[in-house]
DNA sequence: TCGGCGCCATATGTATACATATCGCAAGCG
DNA sequence: CGCTTGCGATATGTATACATATGGCGCCGA
C-alpha cells in the first residue's frame, strides 16, 4: 500500500530521514538539489517540503530555503509540554472509555516486554498507538501522531546518548499503561506528566553538553 | 502587513470564504477553476489548497479534486471534544500562570461586555487570544488556533441559525474568564467542557434539522 | 584598512506544456 | 433488461522554462 505518487515517495523519504536523525537540524533542502538526488522534477519535491513544513518538521530559513526544523529550548519546552498534556488527556480518556477487550490488549502489551532493547521501538510504538485509539478520538489521536512525530528527533537522540535512559522510559511507560488499566484516569495522567518532564531534562542536558 | 505572494493570497481568500461559510462544505475547488477565478497559474493555487487540505479545511474527493471539508456528526463530535479539551487545558494553564497585569486585562475583557451583537465576533476573539497567551505554550498556542479554525465555520453556522444562543454562549464565556482570573483552574476547565458541549449539541440539532 | 555600494550567482516563485489516471457514459453482450 | 466493459473527456501529476528576489562577494572610495 505503499503510495505510488513521487510526492507521497519524497515525503516519506525525508520524514524518515528527518526523524531517525540522518538528516540534522540545520541541514539545508534545496529544490533543485532534492530533485536531483530522487531524479525528479521540482515539482513534487516542493510538494512534499511544503507538508513537512506544514508538519513542523522544516522551517523556512535565508531566501525562504527549507531546512531541517531548529528547536530552541523553550521550543523544546513547549514541545514537550503539550505532547505530555495531550498524551495525559489522552490516558485520562482511555482510562475512562476503553472495553474489556482493549483493556486486555494493553495488558497483553505490558506482559510482551521483554527487556531487550532491539523490541522497545515496536513497543513503544504500541504504547501510543493504546493511547490514541483508547480515547477513542480521531481529532487528539491525529494530533498526538503529530506531535509524536516532531518530537521523535529529540527523543531518538536521548536514547542514543544514553542506554540507561531506555531502560527507565520503558518502567515509566509500564506503570502508565498498568494505571490505565487499572481504569485510574487521574494517575495515568499524572504519571504521564512526570514521564515528558523527566524526558525533557534529560534531552536538555544533552543539548548543552554537545554544546 | 499582507503577504505579497499569490500563494498566500489564495490561501487567505479561500480560507476567509471557508471559514465565513461564502463556500459550503462539499463545494468543488478545482485547480484550473481557481487559476482561473484568481487569474494566477495552478501552481500558486496547488500550494495554497495543498496547505488548507494539511489545515484540514479541505480534503480530497473523487479524482483526488479538492473539495470543500464535509463532516459527518462523529468527526464533528471528535472535533469539538478535542478543542473543548484542550481549551480547558489551557485555561487551566492561564489560570495558575497568567501574571496579574494579564489578570487585569482578562477583567478589561469582561468588563467591555457591551452585550450587543455587533462586538461579540472581537470580544470572542480577545477571549481566546487570552487563553492562547495566558497558557504560556506556543505548540498549544498554535494547536488552539487549529482547531478554532477549523471548527470556526459550524460555530458560525450555530449563531446564523438562532441569536439566542449568542447570548448564552457569551454568558458561559464571561463565566470562565471569570474563574481564570480567580485561578480557578480546574472550574475555568469544567465551565470549558460544558460550554463545548453546549456548542455541539445546537450544532448537531442544526444539521438534523437542515436535513 | 574599513565600510558602503552595486553586480552577479543562485535560490525560490510562477507559468505553461505535456503525461497520465480516473470517472462517467454509452454501447454491446449475456 | 441489466451488467460489464471500453472509450473519451477532464481532472490532477509532473516536467521544464522563465521571472524575480535575495544574499554573498568584490570593488571602489574615503
Amino acid at each position: 500500500m505503499t503510495a505510488r505518487r513521487s510526492a507521497d515517495q519524497i515525503h516519506a523519504a525525508l520524514s524518515a530521514q528527518i526523524v531517525s536523525g540522518q538528516l540534522r537540524p540545520g541541514d539545508p533542502l534545496g529544490e533543485s538539489a532534492l530533485a536531483g538526488l530522487f531524479s525528479l522534477s521540482r515539482t513534487p519535491v516542493r510538494e512534499a517540503l511544503q507538508r513537512l513544513a506544514a508538519e513542523g518538521l522544516v522551517e523556512r530559513g535565508p531566501r525562504r530555503a527549507f531546512v531541517v526544523r531548529r528547536m530552541t529550548p523553550e521550543a523544546l519546552r513547549d514541545l514537550f509540554e503539550a505532547l505530555g498534556e495531550v498524551e495525559a488527556l489522552c490516558a485520562g480518556l482511555a482510562a475512562q472509555r476503553m472495553t474489556a477487550i482493549a483493556r486486555a490488549e494493553l495488558a497483553q502489551i505490558i506482559d510482551s516486554d521483554s527487556g531487550d532493547h532491539a523490541g522497545y521501538a515496536t513497543l513503544n510504538a504500541r504504547f501510543h498507538d493504546a493511547l490514541r485509539l483508547g480515547a477513542g478520538n480521531r481529532v487528539l489521536a491525529a494530533m498526538l501522531e503529530d506531535l509524536n512525530r516532531r518530537s521523535m528527533p529529540w527523543r531518538n537522540a536521548q536514547f542514543q546518548a544514553s542506554a540507561r535512559r531506555m531502560q527507565s522510559s520503558r518502567q515509566e511507560h509500564r506503570a502508565i499503561l498498568q494505571a490505565i488499566a487499572a481504569q485510574d484516569g487521574d494517575r495515568a495522567a499524572s504519571l504521564m506528566r512526570d514521564h515528558m518532564a523527566t524526558s525533557l531534562a534529560v534531552v536538555l542536558q544533552m543539548i548543552r553538553a554537545r554544546g
